[in-house]
DNA sequence: GCTTGACTCTCACGTTACGGCAGGCCGCAG
DNA sequence: CTGCGGCCTGCCGTAACGTGAGAGTCAAGC
């Protein structure tokens, strides 16, 4: 009894034995043997290649194209161990992209700030580099009509609006009173405002772990949208804050 | 001309046309407008709509769950770009948890140590968490048998096996030899040997960064099968090792 | 030795999420 | 008014399986 049956490879490796039938039919992973009553056998280089075909099938490459790589004779295990990793660094990157979105859509949220459509799929668009954005000018004749095109309002829950905006107002003012004091960013009294600031978020909007605010507090700086709100108050508020949130993560 | 049309949405969100025609028709993204000769024309909330559908859809979700997602009155933005944020944060770990297997897999290859089936499917087993555990134990009435079943040598090239081993070789001398006379693991010696060593692992098997250079530290301590390599030269060099590891990755 | 329940086999049709045409209407530049 | 590109609605094709149907297989228990 040398190998292992189809169901038993497929509870193992978290398919269905229907998968592996497939995987049979079209030629990806046939069991190196088989019973005399018909029975697949799979042994041990045919786990070690199925083991392949579930890695590239969840970086999404279609069936057909990982039995071409596979069956490829010039690439050993470690080509393809190498090549794994890249492709995993790669999607990792570009799903930290979306966290970076969607946190910027969290704040925009927050802080009443609206994006423009492209904005919103800036993202997105990062598929085709070059192809995309001059396919985008040729057709929309410049964009700058497009981007500026129409800006929404965003929608909020009425009745505690009231409370959250006076909270983040004392939050700015508090902040504006220590930084026009001359009270350094890294003193106690900031830091505790930035405390207080990311209990806020993290009661109000979403989970804001200290990570994640000190991205928060790059933010305000870099991106003018969120700039405008603190610098209209005071100049280099903006910084000020970003300080004292990056001296409380510590 | 309020709205886009179809080509518009499609080369900017990088979809195609066939595409927000069958978002039309299964009824997951209607345009709120139509032309009077039936043309599509997609307004702001649309594009709104559509981000979010890619967004899912990204991460695997079928459409008509997409849908129900979508449709659901309960659930605002905030509680979508919570979800969103949440549902990255896990994909974004499980691909970090397929990349240190990858890891795993390089180092083993490169030190000659070979992996269970088991351990080869670890990373995708984590997918049923205890459900898959007390099944495989049913059904193999025990792991062991199965855990220590088989362990294959893995192949490699032969020209440079001789190369590659004696260079290998030599680095474990000349921390062994800094390691017995008493020399610091922080100092500039074994660093230097550490140096060596990553690029000997860059130059010969994948390419090796500071970040990965330290896990394999850590795991030459923490993992036996790798400790075993070390500890059989001598008692605490694995840790020896691991250390001016770090010290060189500062 | 025979039944029984779990497992396996091979068709074979159904489903999802589109891709890719065909045949015909719209709209504007020349 | 005539292209020519864009858009429309079918409609068929495809990939990667899901989901039985009907029948053979195998180890366990009576």
């Amino acid at each position: 009894m040398a190998g292992y049956s189809v169901g038993q490879v497929a509870a193992f490796a978290g398919v269905t034995v229907r998968t592996l039938h497939h995987y049979d039919e079209i030629g990806l992973l046939s069991p190196s043997e088989r019973t005399a009553a018909g029975y697949r056998r799979y042994a041990g280089p045919d786990l070690d290649r199925l083991q392949q075909v579930l890695f590239y099938r969840e970086l999404g490459f279609p069936l057909e194209e990982i039995t071409t790589i596979l069956d490829d004779p010039g690439a050993d295990a470690q080509t393809h161990l190498r090549r794994q990793h890249e492709l995993l660094r790669r999607r990792i990157a570009r799903l930290e992209a979306l966290v970076a979105s969607v946190e910027t859509a969290m704040e925009a949220a927050r802080m009443g700030v609206s994006l423009t459509p492209e904005e919103r799929y800036e993202v997105f668009g990062e598929f085709r580099p070059e192809d995309h954005a001059e396919e985008a000018e040729r057709r929309w004749g410049g964009s700058s009509a497009w981007t500026e095109s129409r800006r929404r309002t965003a929608s909020y829950s009425k009745a505690d609006w009231e409370r959250i905006t006076a909270e983040a107002g004392a939050l700015v003012t508090d902040w504006h009173a220590l930084f026009a004091a001359g009270v350094p960013a890294a003193s106690p009294e900031a830091t505790a405002v930035a405390e207080r600031h990311r209990a806020h978020i993290s009661r109000w909007f979403y989970e804001c772990g200290y990570e994640i605010h000190v991205g928060l507090g790059e933010m305000y700086v870099a991106d003018e949208r969120f700039a405008a709100n603190y610098e209209r108050v005071a100049d280099g508020l903006a910084a000020y804050i970003r300080d004292s949130i990056a001296a409380n993560a510590r």
